[in-house]
DNA sequence: TGCCTAAGGTTAACCGCTTACCCTTTAACA
DNA sequence: TGTTAAAGGGTAAGCGGTTAACCTTAGGCA
């Protein structure tokens, strides 16, 4: 059997609460005693149980993380930045994939409340009523990861979609391209519609006129982005460049081009959105919008953090920048300027 | 303040052990009685604490998963596919990244007993010595994942590294390839060298001799394959196709030879091992070795959950037969046979 | 010498559930 | 009518820690 506390205890002659204290650094306690302690508890082997104290101190060092996918790459590495940031500070991770299920998410949700987790990071789009929102009414420490929460009381971490978007929007327009189109994710609540709309405001800074046959529709998969990139490109007059809501959305538009043919960048630029791993290893390799998975996930938890810590009075909405990096899918509009 | 039994209890005007019952649907209860505690229930919106059911049950209803880094899609999925299995069951995972490293390998082992989790499952190679030999020893339910762990009496689920070798090798020397290079992962405990020998046992039946010169290490990253690559391909008589031990650095291969200005598969084949997602984005599609990665994680859990039963008598050993996918990187070598 | 205080511990209640065991009521049955 | 037993529920002792409150001792100081 697990030594206890007792065990650690009867063996060095001291009560429970001494013990407890060398364990936790808190009250006095002699040198003498505290060595005396600290050598019993290696003997045992003895380790204290978290759930135990979490109990009593109605705190259990784990935050919950809701996203849609775990083996989906930019939810892996927003998984892995929270993980690091959180065992930093002692704390560890429910991680649920909902799969962009309602009754996954509500059921999730319920999970982690019985739980007790000490608060929850969301990055998957969400219904705002239900159990979050009473959570969130309830004070529960709540966060939201790159997606918006609108209407609950929350913090926010999230990308400058709408800056992203018109970053793509601009790099596509100064190669030339005046015929781009744009591949969204299906869902509602994503951050589509803001990349958007900065694709569509770089392009009508120079002077091109939206058009809204250049706007196809995908499911959050390579296959998706590469049915909706076949779309576009069978069209009639067809675009010269892509701009793809995603890094996934882009390997399908890469797939569709080759399929069809064309050389990526010389006949088509694609531009993808995130910089996950993926855009390293396509070819050729994704010019992309970079955001910062690590500051994200960094500061996501430092939020959550301090919510828990009772730090803060006012939720806070931290917007980070995203960052073009340009690699080899995009090029001068064929022709020339 | 979350309501919690003795609320539930005193609004139904029942003991907390009546209301305990209810919620696990244990003991004698009337249907009038039990109809009236949930209604209460519903209406306090009470949700059980599990961790101080945890406290009594000893269960937490959670296994621990070590894994060396979320971020690799190949650790990803095999997640998510333990999370899904576990969660039909009413478990959920803690889960560790250890990026290989023995020091963070000892203190989340720590962790998983301190949190009291029912089982871990380990998917990282790792020393055999220390924590995880005295919990093996004490019957704690592990499980090994995809690696061996030799000396300790744990279950294990696995693919038949040696036949997967051998079937990438089959492939290649019934291209008429008779110089193949092998990139391999640097770790000690990996599952390289069985693939190794696999292809090397293809080899040897088409009457090739085993070359050491052609075999490289690599860091299990894109970039550690892709070095390795460039070395294998500069040597005097370069090799026609490679064996990567995974996809990851089957990646790191394509892009060497992209950088030599070798056309795969024309003038060079590659072969993967795993067939995450990652092989089907490539450029050529990856050929690679297939793990029943949903299976694995399932198997694997399935087994754990045996374990943590106890319905089982004997450490079990379930080796997945892997798979031959084949995409378009590799094709008969150059020169007809 | 007497009083105060700091140091170093101890006591015991409590955290929110579970469960072995016990008690009461009622119906069945001889 | 008395006996049994099943049905339905209550009692209370934990589970392994934490912590507020309290106790004891000894040193400091007037």
């Amino acid at each position: 059997m697990k030594p206890t506390i007792y065990d650690v205890a009867r063996a060095a002659g001291v009560s429970t609460a001494t013990v407890s204290k060398v364990i936790n650094g808190t009250g006095r306690i002699s040198d003498k005693t505290r060595k005396r302690v600290t050598e019993i508890m290696e003997e045992l082997r003895y380790q204290p149980s978290m759930v135990a104290a979490a109990l009593t101190r109605r705190s259990t060092s784990t935050v919950g993380l809701m996203l849609p996918d775990l083996a989906n790459p930019y939810f892996a590495e927003i998984a892995r930045a929270v993980e690091d940031r959180g065992h930093e500070f002692g704390f560890s991770l429910l991680i649920c994939s909902t799969d962009n299920d309602p009754s996954k998410e509500e059921k999730y949700l319920s999970l982690m409340v019985q739980k007790c987790v000490d608060g929850i990071m969301i990055a998957t789009s969400t219904g705002q009523d239900g159990l979050l929102r009473e959570l969130a009414e309830q004070r529960m420490p709540i966060v939201a990861i790159s997606r918006e929460l609108p209407s609950l009381p929350v913090d926010t971490v999230m990308v400058d979609d709408f800056m992203g978007g018109y970053m793509a929007g601009k790099h596509l327009v100064g190669l030339g391209h005046r015929r781009i189109g744009i591949i969204a994710e299906k869902l509602g609540a994503s951050s589509s519609p803001e990349r958007i709309r900065g694709c569509r405001q770089a392009m009508a800074e120079a002077g091109i006129e939206a058009d809204d046959s250049l706007i196809a529709e995908a499911s959050y998969t390579v296959d998706g982005g590469r049915k909706a990139a076949a779309r576009l490109l069978g069209g009639g007059e067809p675009p010269t460049a892509l701009f793809a809501c995603n890094d996934v959305l882009a390997i399908g538009a890469l797939q569709a081009a080759f399929e069809r043919g064309l050389q990526v960048p010389e006949q088509l630029s694609v531009v993808g959105f995130d910089n996950t791993m993926l855009a390293t290893i396509t070819a050729p390799p994704l010019t992309t919008v970079s955001q910062p998975i690590q500051d994200i996930g960094r500061r996501a938890f430092d939020a959550l953090l301090q919510e828990i810590r009772g730090e803060k009075r006012t939720k806070q909405r931290l917007v980070l920048l995203p960052e073009l990096v340009v690699r080899r899918s995009t090029a001068p509009v064929a022709g020339g300027l």
